[in-house]
DNA sequence: GATTGTATTGAACGCGCGTTCAGATAATCT
DNA sequence: AGATTATCTGAACGCGCGTTCAATACAATC
């Protein structure tokens, strides 16, 4: 037997990363093997070297879709006029675009040190990227004498560390909805760098 | 050959676990194997088994470890009086405290999904008293009226996130000292509960 | 209906895994 | 000095790993 009915390229690739991404992030990268992925697209392993290189290209580019996904979904972000306005609109795009792909997000900070250098340096440098974003808003706002930060590029990984931090502990159906979640956010981070 | 001059339990016992933790930290519970602890010792692989009965117990001992004395220190801790005095206390302990030990910060928050069931339900009931602790800080607070937080339960999750973040970044011999980094995530915490 | 090209299988490769255990050695005790 | 105990070695167990590749089955084209 080979081939399936049916089975295409470009389906079983999506497909591939989709159940990598999954495995992945529930059971982290060096617990997962090639075969049981393979399982969960429903082929053999050895079909899964028509898509990727190796595992490792496989959670490189899960990553470095994720962080060409993030920037350029930001960069499609309405931006508010003004500092305040601009810092607002990033502190509920984060949220809401990270709590819109839990594995994803989980995976991206998780599973770094799987990778070799090169494609480390790929992926931090787009984290460092999109840190950029923010940072630039906060320094303008400091600038403009709207915001009080002793340090900008410390409230900015603060920042970005407590934002993303939601994906840890919200539950779809939960206590509170994403709107709720965002205002509770923009209310602390706000405050935290008010003038 | 057997036993090398000098060998004693009190002794390999640390020194395992204190590779694992560093090794853990490094490459990832998965990816580390029981014989590359046991190189890092000095010992065969199965002398390992006189310290643990298996590589996941070995893991949570040293979760367990952390968890413990993260809780013992803040409970030895010189409390403050009143809530803003008791918040600043916990800001600055948990950075010290944290900073002071990242492999095993960074293993707490990293490889808890390499736990059975019952292990991690342990840990998690060890972080979230851990996690109680700042809550009542802050819910005394809202209710003497000195914090305004719309959320306290996620008020702490904040936090903590933010807090626990300065092990990704911080580097010993960089640009700022313990004590400024302390400084300026007093000023950012204080500021964003602020009534 | 035959031919061609793509997608996939299934078996195999060498290797390292977690774990066990009988035997060997060093320290300690009598 | 001799016996005992604690500590460790070294080899072995079955197993699953990432990866390769010739053979094969299907889809598309002629």
């Amino acid at each position: 037997m080979a081939r399936k009915t049916g089975s295409h390229s470009e389906i079983t690739g999506p497909r591939i990363r989709a159940a990598a991404r999954t495995l992945f992030a529930r059971h982290g990268f060096a617990a997962v093997s090639m075969r049981q992925i393979a399982a969960a697209v429903g082929v053999q392993a050895g079909a899964l070297y028509l898509y990727t290189p190796d595992k490792e290209t496989l959670l490189f580019d899960l990553l470095k879709e994720h962080m060409d996904d993030l920037i350029a979904a930001w960069e499609a972000e309405p931006q508010g006029i003004g500092p305040v306005a601009r810092l607002e609109a990033f502190v509920r795009f984060h949220i809401r675009h990270n709590l819109d792909r839990p594995e994803a997000v989980f995976l991206s900070y998780m599973e770094l040190r799987n990778l070799g250098p090169a494609n480390f340096a790929a992926i931090e440098g787009l984290r460092r990227d999109y840190e950029t974003r923010l940072e630039t808003i906060l320094r303008e706002g400091v600038a403009a004498g709207v915001f009080a930060a002793p340090d900008t590029k410390i409230a900015t990984l603060a920042i970005i560390a407590m934002l993303t931090g939601v994906t840890t502990w919200y539950r779809e159906g939960g206590r509170l909805s994403r709107d709720r979640v965002g205002d509770i956010y923009w209310d602390m981070v706000r405050k935290a760098v008010a003038a």
